[in-house]
DNA sequence: CGAGAGACTGGATAATTATGCAACAAACGC
DNA sequence: GCGTTTGTTGCATAATTATCCAGTCTCTCG
């Protein structure tokens, strides 16, 4: 399933370069701005692309285009967390409404700053220990919702459900 | 027409307002809201007045919900205020009779002033930290109300409302 | 006053987006 | 290995949103 994990990177990272690039008003335009890239989608998958990425949908103009999310767009706090992950091996599990990270010996405390400045909406709060991050999200749904957003900034999914 | 006219821009204030209080994911839970605060209007008018005002669905958390853009209602000497809250994500939580303000880090103290330009009836006084603005007011009462005049700014609402 | 233009709205419906379901692939535990 | 669990995707379709069109109201001009 790794191939599948690594085409769904490479298309959520082509579909924000094509989003912020090009005025893309429906779903059907960004199948096929997709598809000028190389990839390969349905309107379905996009739709789920768009939720886990956090895009809207902006009426302006009298017309609508997509766009990535504007606290992403200023590089927002999430630029640190992109360059840890980027750094160190990160690695996320799921235990019902909370997400367990885990990291080097001693990093916990950076990755969680990270986490923070990134302002994640779903995480209600963070606890760092020495390698490893408790982050709590409402409910289970938001939690799984959150470790699907992580693993768009390189942390690896680890078993133990 | 007059009539019509003024009819219109009251119910953009309204949708404005329910929008930045309200989880509305459907533009039928706008509608809904809408009445609630009685206005009557129709899917099709909500439609063309997100398009008017610039409105955003953005996908969060897994879900979706309409936001303001980043421009409201005119204020007084709040419009520091209101740009700041425009530039950078606040998020305010309530802790009795403290307004406690999150902003990005070295922003604070900006924030604080912003706040303290627009005199707000309800703060009795502000206190900067680096990332962090404590507000006082009297009371519980004053404190819950004063966080829903911030709202109105693009301030999200944190923890359970 | 009556005709015409312009603004706003709702009903109906076309267009677009979200999601249940099933299939399949990978990882885990035994 | 083999069964179980989790994750991703497409298809079909339900749900939601945008828009066409007609009706109403008001103002303006002749």
């Amino acid at each position: 399933m790794r191939d599948a994990l690594a085409r769904k990177h490479h298309r959520q990272q082509a579909l924000l370069r094509v989003v912020s690039q090009q005025r893309l008003s429906t779903q059907a335009d960004v199948v096929r701005a997709l598809r000028r890239a190389g990839f390969a989608a349905t309107q379905a998958t996009v739709s789920r692309d768009v939720v886990e990425l956090g895009l809207v949908k902006v009426a302006r103009d009298g017309t609508h285009a997509y766009a990535p999310p504007s606290a992403a767009a200023p590089g927002g706090g999430m630029e640190r967390l992109r360059r840890f992950c980027e750094d160190y091996p990160v690695e996320g599990a799921l235990a019902t409404n909370l997400v367990v990270l885990r990291s080097l010996p001693g990093t916990a405390n950076a990755l969680a700053a990270a986490l923070d400045a990134s302002r994640l909406d779903e995480a209600v709060g963070t606890l760092a220990g020495d390698d490893t991050v408790f982050i709590a999200a409402t409910n289970e749904r938001h939690a799984r919702a959150l470790l699907g957003r992580l693993t768009t900034f390189g942390i690896a999914r680890k078993g133990t459900k």
